[in-house]
DNA sequence: TCAGGCATGTAACTCGTTACATGATTGC
DNA sequence: GCAATCATGTAACGAGTTACATGCCTGA
């Protein structure tokens, strides 16, 4: 059901089409929080017009049809952000394979790490950049946008992975010059 | 395909059970990284049998079977793990709603921050415990075990965690004091 | 005019969840 | 004997992916 949230959310901050929505996923939920297709989203869409969450305001060139989120959609949405649940669902492929890490040999481990070091450094330097110009064009005083929230949360996750990736490449280092002969058993 | 690779990672590290699999699921893997019943890791383990990543190596009471990794399986894995996508799929409902704080009135923001301190500072603990424990239970010049680098992933990810909450709450009071009445437009 | 992007949809398939189902073993 | 846990399975459903499908507008 997340889906359906999520897409709430995103209309609760503005209206927004079908094809609004999906690009917004590319560029921002997709890499860190969620992820959804157009064959997903319309659908839901639809769905959410039909439970009187959402509703078509607005109907433009191409077929073009703009949704905007109801009070029922609102105070659904509150309540699903009120009450989260015990244990959160979690799919990250990529902290998947550091978990499976333990199946290399150190040579392999290297080679999956170092990737890992600098597309976090690339990661982190572009998200420091958007937030510095951010920071710069709002006005003094303003309130700061959540969105600037979640820009942060990203900025020191990438950091903690990028200082965490040059770490690990370090313990393997020291433990394949300090002890080299006890692998290659078996 | 994940979750393929998740059990043939397990096996790679000691053969195991279907009923063994969704332990570890539920002990580790389900909160970091990937999730799955049991439903889902029996059907998967008959066919990684049956296209020969994985064998059944002895049956035990009840109608237990453990499986093994095969070599086949083995380098499936290496595979896997040497070629990562240039994007992976991630699905984190908390980050989510981390994303969709900004549908919630400063109140309730903090409302949901609050959990996430307490929670995040709980984690760590209790990480950091049996990290510590680990550590003083492994003969000294042996090789950390690769375990150890997700633990640490893991202890370092709640520490972000923990302090970006503790900024967030702090951000909302300051902007909440400093011009609370250009809210409640509209 | 025509390429590129805007805009929506659906069908077939795979992945994942929930619920139902069954039975064996162990320890008290 | 019986409760708890070990142990595996499947059916129905919902969520998510891939591929196919269509057509409209805008700008060069």
């Amino acid at each position: 059901m997340s889906l359906r949230y999520a897409l709430l959310g995103l209309l609760a901050e503005e209206p927004a089409s079908g094809y609004d929505l999906t690009r917004k996923f590319e560029r921002a939920l997709q890499r860190y929080a969620w992820h959804a297709q157009h064959s997903q989203i319309y659908p839901e869409l639809n769905r959410l017009a039909a439970d009187g969450l959402a509703m078509v305001v607005a109907e433009g060139a191409r077929g073009r049809r703009t949704y905007a989120i109801t009070d029922k959609g609102r105070t659904e949405l509150r309540s699903w952000m009120l009450n989260p649940p015990d244990v959160f669902v979690v799919r990250h492929e990529f902290v998947l394979r550091l978990f499976l890490l333990s199946t290399l040999d150190p040579d392999d481990a290297r080679a999956v790490l170092r990737p890992v070091v600098e597309d976090s450094a690339r990661e982190l330097a572009t998200l420091r950049e958007s937030i510095d110009t951010a920071d710069t064009t709002t006005p003094p005083g303003a309130l700061p946008a959540f969105g600037r929230l979640v820009a942060e949360y990203g900025l020191r996750s990438f950091q903690t992975m990028h200082d965490w990736a040059l770490w690990a490449l370090d313990q393997i280092d020291q433990a394949d010059t300090t002890a080299p002969e006890i692998n290659h058993s078996e």
